[in-house]
DNA sequence: GGAAGCTTGTGACATCGTTCACAAATTGCC
DNA sequence: GGCAATTTGTGAACGATGTCACAAGCTTCC
């Protein structure tokens, strides 16, 4: 099965949906009902799951019980997956807390810092390691999964450490340009790009503001 | 002009690497030139630029510095966009850090919170004030934009008191869904998603491993 | 058992995005 | 000046994505 970026992040919304509504113990629901509950477009809804397989009973709707297991066996989503830090400054640490907060598919149970510094420190429910002990620690945890939060110049350098211990995916926060190897898929992150995205939808700048510097 | 999404998102990418170049005093590139240099597709760049206007001479390439400013003026990231963060807990404190530092159109001016604890804390230039005091504070820097950091029950919440101050677009970091006005812009960015992404691409989970609480 | 009312799964259609090839325009060289 | 070498801007083909209407299938009620 081979699922398309965008088709895959709105099962992933579907998912979530279908959790909220298991906590409000829903045990039915239409794609129209899901549309109408979370915002959603009905026929869409339908063609996503379709392509997955027949879920749905006619003139029924789907179970959400059953669909919340598939989905989530689809997406990987069914089983934890251990995640590390690299890089514990501010943006590591709150992510590890952001992350592991309250997100069942994902548990960040170590970080590692290259700053003696930060070793030791005690965040989000484990202990800062060195960075010298990475490969150490993705085996002791079975991590599946690479976290960084490091400066810019040393993504690619950390990046290449991760995939020797043996992490199977890696997530980038730097907003760095990382060259990745075919088995260990790379996701990068540029928060700025959203920031940006908002700019255009602000009103006429005014001409007394400051100038960006790097604007000729 | 009306610029899809995802084309918008490429033109911010061509800024950068546009910005690049002026740093290595680079002052005139082709379409393939910047294809090279950035992983980018020479047609697809041909194409975005022409759309909003002839900014290439023929035989020749385009003027770095001057397609630096055109883009900048029409992406909106010409002129500083003073930004306020809403909510000062790890996200924020982090975010205003990394969102501040080294990105010239933005600027984080002010930060406030509701816990008396945090007011007056020094973070990233500027001190935390009462949430109570957030019209006053956008209205002093002249504040464009509003992010929100504060737990998913707040959001909101926050961002109508956000849009009563002033402000011309939020983005929102909490993952809850905010129902937004129309005049005031608001962009959901839900950092879970890419671990999600990520997920899709690990191996096939062991039967080891343990099953997220909330899967039936 | 049959008819009426839902709701899914699906094929047809429209829209959007990407790739490609090429004409038009510029430069530099002879 | 003319020709070869570049490089842009663009129309045409291709592919992906989204929308919609409707047949197929299930349930309920009489």
């Amino acid at each position: 099965m081979d699922l398309s970026p965008i088709i895959h992040n709105r099962l992933c919304l579907y998912l979530r949906s279908l959790r909220r509504l298991q906590e409000e113990d829903v045990h039915k629901i239409s794609s129209q009902g899901l549309a109408e509950r979370f915002q959603l477009s009905a026929p869409q809804i339908r063609k996503d799951l379709a392509q997955l397989g027949e879920f749905g009973i006619r003139g029924v709707g789907y179970d959400v019980d059953e669909l919340t297991c598939r989905l989530s066996s689809i997406l990987r989503l069914d089983r934890v997956h251990p995640v590390v830090m690299v890089g514990m400054g501010n943006l590591g640490r709150a992510l590890a807390r952001y992350l592991g907060f309250n997100h069942g598919a994902f548990r960040v149970v170590a970080g590692v810092d290259k700053d003696p510094d930060k070793v030791g420190l005690q965040v989000a429910g484990f202990q800062v390691r060195p960075s010298s002990e990475l490969k150490r620690v993705v085996q002791e945890h079975d991590i599946e999964v690479g976290v960084l939060t490091v400066p810019p110049d040393a993504a690619q350098g950390n990046y290449n450490r991760l995939v020797e211990a043996g992490v199977s995916g890696v997530l980038n926060f730097s907003p760095a340009r990382v060259q990745a190897v075919p088995e260990v898929p790379l996701k990068d992150i540029d928060l700025r790009i959203y920031l940006e995205q908002l700019a255009y939808f602000l009103p006429e700048s005014d001409s007394e503001k400051e100038l960006v510097s790097s604007a000729s």
